[in-house]
DNA sequence: GCGAGCCGTGTAACCGTTTACACGGGATCA
DNA sequence: TGATCCCGTGTAAACGGTTACACGGCTCGC
């Protein structure tokens, strides 16, 4: 009996058809509009699908709908909380929409960003999220050319060239610089990200320079990990003037930072303070627990997912949107010399 | 000029050989085979796809070629490091291939799994990646009808209905047991994570059992989480008998059960060991560093997306592989009662 | 008993590509 | 000069669905 089993080819709806005597437009309708066509012929197209193993080939259906119900994420790493979390929110908000999500990492390199985003619409993207507001021109060109829905996460901009949601970095910054500058630290090592390419990185760290608060301010960069942390813990101690306190601009490098303190005897906060960014489920249980600044990420997901549904769904794009930003206080910081 | 900006309608080849006074062929060439239509007629073809911002619409293309260049994963969460690591190098390698990453996401819920799967491949996946060896029949019934390669990761076996990618997870719980016990303790808690549907969770805890060693075992369950960790640490620690070491299935839990130790005043591992499974990176930064077995999930995500590549591109379904595990020790265990 | 209306089903056009095949014209060769 | 070949290009048939429209048969009302 041909066509039953092991058949190179895959049934499609004429097969159905054929084998259950009725119309591709009778399967069609048993498939789509089941209300349609009940009764034994309904019967028998159900049991010619099961038979025949059938399923719909999305790329036709796609074509004649119009629509994909894909939406790509381009995000620079998924080994970071940050990301994973972002994309956990998104992707299962997403879900309620019936919409799929396909993700590309980009290494925080807007020439493999450009790359990447054309496979997303070369497999049929309706929209797409992206990280930051800093993007190659070819990226630019494509997505504008294209006329594709673009959000873009992690930084809000009132008016930028795509819809913003996300959260003010300056602001975000600033609120760890204010902590501890309130506390009394003057002498303040900056431990951050890779600067390149990192427009969050570098807004953060001009509006902690623009701030002109009195006493001196520390750069060092590191690779993103508790390693880097170490190593920039390292580098920032060994210069002349040891700072009081550390002002890290990621979470996973203030727990290295921590852990290289402790290594070599430092009292937390007694002889330096820690303070961390993005808040971390895992940050509240480092020793000591972290202080730092929540950003919302896992709304964020949420947030984004609901704001490019509405895109595709209405082709109305959505507003910019601010999510807030808190200072999370926790043991990791106090005042600098606490026994004089 | 009709056709330049602001219509509705996104262009499509005909608009463009219409503007270029070439035929649709020869459009459809300049793109696919550039080196078959070369001089003017090309550059006429590449201004007006320019002017019109043209883009290929990838549901055509596919129903033609018959391909999506689509990979589905169903993990049960990003929210934890361990997936999102594996879906980092799946993503990865799986972009050298020029196969996307469609990721959802189904909170270990085997109907949810099946849900999640029909919406996979209601978007065209050409394959799919699961997570161990535990589905709904629905899932299974809906696989192999419509015949579409799945690999399955995260759990070693030679002859499961699908192509397993993993590790032994009995070998890797062992691996701790065994060298707990040949530190000297008896008197072990379990902290694992969910049981129900988790077959990898399951497996272990029967494999413990099955050693048989003497002494005795007793199991937590805890939500994955490092508030969980803390909360079944504190729950064994109520016990009559109170355990001279912790083996933990998950390094998010142990962190969680370190932190609570230490909190509670104990010394690590002076008053109690501690081990952990997946080997985190930052479990080499948590106090004291956890000594754990190492589960290669990076790797993982490399060999799977190999794997699944190979299977849609040649029909050949990969063999079963199973990838080594090993316990990494490190200052969290240590012999039970040194003083004595 | 006959026309209207409805319901279930079929026919065929269409969606936007790719590509086998056909075709026409210029260069090459005898 | 005419046959041959090749190359660039066009025509049209797929691919696998959805759906507007047509159509035939039934019920119903007058």
């Amino acid at each position: 009996m041909p066509g039953i089993r092991g058949d190179r080819k895959r049934p499609n709806l004429r097969d159905v058809a054929r084998r259950s005597n009725v119309s591709v437009a009778t399967v069609s309708r048993v498939l789509n509009a089941p209300s349609m066509v009940l009764g034994p012929t309904r019967e028998r197209v159900l049991a010619a699908i099961d038979e025949l193993g059938y399923f719909p080939n999305a790329a036709a259906r796609a074509i004649n709908l119009g629509r994909t119900r894909i939406i790509g994420a381009l995000v620079p790493t998924l080994d970071n909380a940050i990301f994973a979390r972002f994309l956990d929110g998104l992707e299962n908000r997403l879900a309620d929409y019936g919409l799929s999500l396909v993700v590309a990492t980009t290494g925080e390199d807007p020439d493999a960003e450009t790359v990447k985003a054309r496979a997303l619409m070369n497999v049929g993207a309706e929209g797409l999220i992206v990280s930051g507001i800093t993007h190659a021109s070819g990226f630019l060109d494509l997505t504008t050319n294209a006329r594709i829905p673009v959000v873009a996460i992690s930084h809000f901009h009132a008016d930028y060239v795509f819809p913003t949601i996300g959260y003010d970095n300056r602001a975000s910054a600033e609120l760890a610089l204010r902590h501890l500058h309130g506390l009394g630290h003057r002498d303040i090592a900056i431990i951050h990200g890779p600067k390149r390419h990192n427009d969050r990185t570098r807004l953060r760290i001009s509006a902690l320079e623009n701030l002109r608060l009195p006493g001196s301010l520390e750069c060092q960069e590191a690779e993103i990990s508790i390693e880097g942390g170490c190593r920039a813990a390292g580098r920032a101690l060994a210069r002349a003037v040891r700072p009081t306190a550390f002002l890290c601009l990621s979470d996973v490098l203030a727990t290295g930072v921590l852990y290289e303190l402790q290594r070599r005897g430092f009292d937390v906060p007694r002889d330096i303070s820690v303070t961390g960014m993005e808040d971390l489920p895992s940050s509240e249980f480092v020793f000591p627990a972290l202080t730092s600044v929540r950003l919302p990420v896992a709304d964020m997901g949420t947030r984004a997912a609901e704001a490019i549904a509405n895109w595709v769904e209405s082709g109305q794009p959505p507003d910019p949107l601010k999510l807030p930003v808190e200072l999370v206080s926790r043991s990791s910081t106090g005042p600098p010399f606490p026994d004089r």
